[in-house]
DNA sequence: TGACACACCTAGAATCGCTATGTATACTAA
DNA sequence: TTAGTATACATAGCGATTCTAGGTGTGTCA
């Protein structure tokens, strides 16, 4: 058992790109990149630590698949219970993001687009 | 000269408090609660060292004026050069926040507000 | 056959923010 | 008058997160 603390942006992005379709480590990092438009290029390093970690609470499961070009990849699965993390955090990150742009707004000079 | 690397809301933060009016510390916690929506309730342990460290990279001016009430208190100004950097990280994080918005968009199912 | 993309993994370091604690003053209520 | 609370600043050390830096091995193409 692992207290949550901080927003876990990297474990809130993994669970949001696995409630589309199951992927593996090495597609999760090149359609991050996509679709953040290059602002995330996450690190091999980051990643895999945090989907073991996922799979250890039991948020994703895994399971080998062999790719057509006859290589096995390591495909993780949204569980049920990791969908309803997903909700959570994603509500724990609008909030944080509204306060961080409530506070933004308050400072004088800004114009904010 | 310390390497800029993630996020570092609570700089971001500091400063655009700043950015309004010179601050004490005390008051910049009660007012990041206030403007937040008791979103963020900074730590002293985290305020302080930051501060310190902004005024060594001359992001801020420290002054100690003496309160209505007689104790002292130290206030920060915002130096042009923190200015700058307020304005550049306020970039990042829209930068940022939009490239979290993006991901969450393209996962379904979670029909954000 | 050599380079590169693909695909997974871990150890160790850096960084950030928190907990915990310490100091001291002013105000308020018992 | 004294105990508690709010004010006000500060640091040491811990824990969590993400990075750097390395390792292993396969498939493809020039």
């Amino acid at each position: 058992m692992q207290k949550k603390k901080s927003i876990e942006h990297t474990q809130l992005l993994v669970l949001s790109l696995l409630a589309g379709e199951d992927m593996y480590g090495y597609q999760m990092i090149v359609e991050l990149a996509r679709r953040s438009d290059r602002t995330f290029e996450m690190k091999e390093g980051t990643l895999y630590p945090v989907l073991h970690g996922l799979e250890r609470e039991g948020l994703v499961e895994a399971y080998q698949q062999e790719a057509p070009t006859g290589r096995m990849r390591k495909y993780y699965h949204l569980t049920r219970k990791g969908s309803a993390a997903l909700k959570t955090e994603a509500e724990a990150w609008k909030t944080y993001s509204g306060a961080v742009n409530a506070v933004l707004r308050s400072s004088p000079g800004l114009n904010l687009a």
